[in-house]
DNA sequence: TTTAGCACTCTTGTTTCTTGAGTGCTAAAG
DNA sequence: CTTTAGCACTCAAGAAACAAGAGTGCTAAA
């Protein structure tokens, strides 16, 4: 059933109210604060209404109402108005930004900074999984006569190294042939593909190639490792203590536990990373440890259709809008970046009404 | 003046009851601990003598005594024993470090991370100070006509690379001569030397070198930015939320936000890392935010003679000679994964005595 | 349907009291 | 001169009791 106008108004001061104070609000203050022009009792029984629906919620008999999950949802569904950006939001995070694009995972570190200084909450950062990433090129550097420098290049512009020794030496012809023999069988291959692709070819590999093709087995697989155990960047893990929420140590710690050993292969799954919907509230989380709090998040474009995601952790009451509209900004920041000029991926929630 | 031979076992007891317990301890306990055949009341006389001194607190008057950092200080200077690792945590380690030999960055991370599991303690790890560490070799690799790979190669087998986007197309030919003049020009130089060197040959290029130069140049820089942004590698923050001391917010913020912040630049001043000495004890600490925090290091072998760092910080109460085993442990095995098989460093305080 | 009034509930903060651990001091014993 | 036993004293921590205040639900009137 759909609500009435009057209980949505109530609904979205209990929210506004509580995402600003932090302590339940009552029927006075709503009164006060919905711009509704009845008393205190009215708000009341429409509160209690709400409760009933299981969109508000009572720490206790006799204290104001905070919003249930549920409610939030509501409220970031339908009643969240677009926030603007100011000007000085926007000069700060093209600031913060500018002059960042480096290597890729320093950007992407340095995104998860920002983001976690602008809305003081714990922040996370990850590129495009793994399986999606292709190989585009090898390259191989004779350094000394047992040693040489494989370097690899993906389509994401981003570069993976490693030193080998040898136990014995190698020739630049040699490397060589190696180096041909990688980039005529081995690019444009997804990584998922390539462990596969490389057994099946030393499996077949004539015998005098051998050496040859063991060396490039086991790059290979230092590549596939290498790429897919990168890891989670976090940032600003400390600002969660600053909000009233986190206060208590129970609270505090699993959540502080989930962001320290978050990791790139099981992180989107934890949080149920959907299209077109980024605002995950309490509950709705899969990981337990994340049962209390919410994530906002917003992808940004790596090229190739591919998608980074970044993101804040926070408790249930946040300000979704401002948090969101802040997010996408700077998902939009780092899909230009990428090099990329990516249209602005604003669809940050389903809608927005104010 | 010498402390008594009785005033050091007491003063012993005292600290390792309390690194037990977190709690303060009675002169009854320290009878029954300390293994003296005194009765409590002569404790407590010692006791009284040893506050006198400075080597113990009261937190209040009638609760039991703390070693203040002095009493710290001389346990771990002269009392505190060897702590031998058992057999299992030996393992544990080698276990926890095994096939983790992969770029440099990747493992100085994982040990961290193995040293925050281990300790339970928030863990830090850096590397060598990038005044030392000097340029083996460039490498570039035409990508397309207008990008190119550069590769850099330091002395500490670590490979530096970025992606450079240009306006006009190079050809191979040009690419190899600007190869050809860094590495002729540039290799050698400590990341140090390398930024004036830089401005002044572009000062002196001839005109129609200009543009070669010019490239260098800015690669160089940003190589140098690369490598002296390196930031602290943290692992388990939260870990710290697991002690007592830091159950309440006003204690654990600091260290937090200390942590978070750390960059690998400041990081070594703060911590007022010195030869030999690696236990730094509550307000010996130059940095505010570890007044109340000790630190615990140790440093690992980069080869050249370059050293990296490891270490943990905690409240004062640690148990120094266990974690000063641990740290230790992982760090002879840092060094040897880095290719130098160094001598265990193993004079990670002053002395043992017991 | 809205409003005013009112009794009721339950948290929060304050105060008071009690308990117990641990001390310092004194005087006797070795 | 050093060690020990005894004892009064202190102070944090916890429990209990209390007051204040905010917010509610209900009832009856507008």
């Amino acid at each position: 059933m759909e609500l009435s106008e009057r209980k949505k108004k109530i609904l979205r001061a209990v929210v506004e109210s509580y995402v600003q104070n932090a302590e339940p609000v009552g029927s006075k203050a709503v009164a006060e604060l919905a711009g509704l022009d009845v008393s205190s009792a009215t708000i009341r029984n429409d509160m209690a209404d709400l409760e009933e629906q299981g969109y508000l919620e009572q720490p206790h008999t006799s204290a104001g109402r905070i919003p249930s999950p549920k409610g939030y949802r509501l409220y970031v569904n339908e009643l969240m108005g677009d926030y603007k950006l100011s000007i000085q939001e926007t000069e700060r995070i093209n600031e913060a930004l500018k002059g960042k694009m480096q290597a890729l995972d320093r950007v992407i570190d340095e995104a998860g900074r920002v983001v976690a200084k602008l809305t003081q909450y714990p922040a996370f950062a990850l590129t495009a999984p793994p399986e999606r990433v292709t190989i585009r090129r090898f390259d191989l550097l004779l350094v000394e006569a047992t040693a040489f420098i494989a370097v690899v290049m993906t389509d994401l512009s981003s570069v993976q190294n490693k030193l080998f020794h040898l136990d014995r030496e190698v020739s630049a012809s040699q490397l060589q042939m190696l180096s041909t023999l990688l980039n005529t069988g081995f690019t444009g291959l997804t990584l998922a593909e390539l462990g596969p692709k490389l057994t099946e070819v030393a499996r077949h590999a004539a015998p005098d190639a051998y050496q040859l093709i063991e060396l490039a087995v086991s790059f290979g697989m230092e590549v596939l490792e290498e790429l897919s155990k990168r890891p989670v960047h976090t940032a600003g893990i400390a600002n969660l203590l600053g909000h009233p929420e986190f206060q208590t140590l129970e609270k505090a710690q699993p959540l502080m536990s989930f962001l320290d050993q978050a990791d790139a292969a099981s992180l989107p799954a934890k949080l149920s990373v959907e299209e077109g919907s980024n605002i995950v509230i309490g509950p709705e989380n899969v990981s337990e440890a994340l049962k209390d709090s919410s994530v906002v998040m917003a992808s940004y474009d790596l090229g190739d259709g591919m998608k980074g995601l970044i993101g804040v952790v926070g408790p249930t009451r946040m300000d979704y809008a401002k948090i969101s509209a802040r997010l996408a900004y700077v998902a939009q920041g780092l899909s230009q970046i990428m090099g990329q000029a990516a249209l602005p991926d604003d669809k940050h929630t389903k809608e927005g009404t104010t």
